[in-house]
DNA sequence: TGTCGTACTGACAAAATAGTCAGTACAGGA
DNA sequence: TCCTGTACTGACTATTTTGTCAGTACGACA
């Protein structure tokens, strides 16, 4: 969609998407919803993204507040992410869409 | 987020972005919820939007089965668009997507 | 010493999406 | 007759997003 993401759109469905819009936000999300994650086994769990989409997502949804970035002062560096107390508003949001999803994906794969 | 659109995905948050997801796609249902429009009353209901791009988006509305088009054959043409039985099922989740957009704009705004 | 893993950044190319512009056919009104 | 409105299409450019590649610093391990 893009929906241009450099400024807040004044249409309320435009600014939701824009938060979770992103070839791979939702599914970042989808895996953190399970609890915190480390950048590197983020990357292990979702197959198909590269390194750097998933860490400008990432900071992208650490910028919109939907995520907190924990750092451990080591080497080599240990990183976690997680979703925030804002970001927990938007999960039942999401699994409305996962469900709505779930049942698009059956619908076409019927109609072929 | 521009996910791709040409193949259905596997993960359900994706699958149901790819069929919102589009510059004027959130809009366009928006104004559709509260009946059926004319192509030229969607037009002009919808500031900046091009006449190429409303029509470039209800026709990808419309093979995902959320729209219907309907058309009297008349000279000057007239059709108008609404939203079928399964895009209503969809509503719900854009009336969650608003309410949640619409607490987010407000949330930037404070910020700054 | 060489290689691996971690969590990044920067520069760039490729792909996808959005937007611009011209053109179509026909009826009605000035 | 000329101009307007309707609902489009096609060709193209521009913008945005995604993906690729190389490079960084440091410790651990062989």
């Amino acid at each position: 969609m893009p929906v241009s993401k450099k400024e807040i759109s004044a249409c309320p469905i435009d600014a939701m998407l824009s938060v979770v819009d992103g070839r791979w936000k939702g599914t970042i999300l989808w895996r953190l919803s399970e609890g915190p994650m480390r950048t590197s086994e983020l990357r292990r769990s979702i197959p198909g993204i590269t390194e750097r989409m998933l860490i400008r997502h990432l900071q992208d949804l650490v910028r919109d507040g939907i995520l907190v970035r924990h750092q451990e002062n080591a080497v080599p560096p240990c990183v976690r992410y997680s979703i925030s107390k804002y970001g927990r508003t938007l999960v039942p949001v999401l699994e409305a869409i996962c469900a709505w999803g779930r049942s698009h994906i059956q619908r076409v794969n019927r109609g072929r």
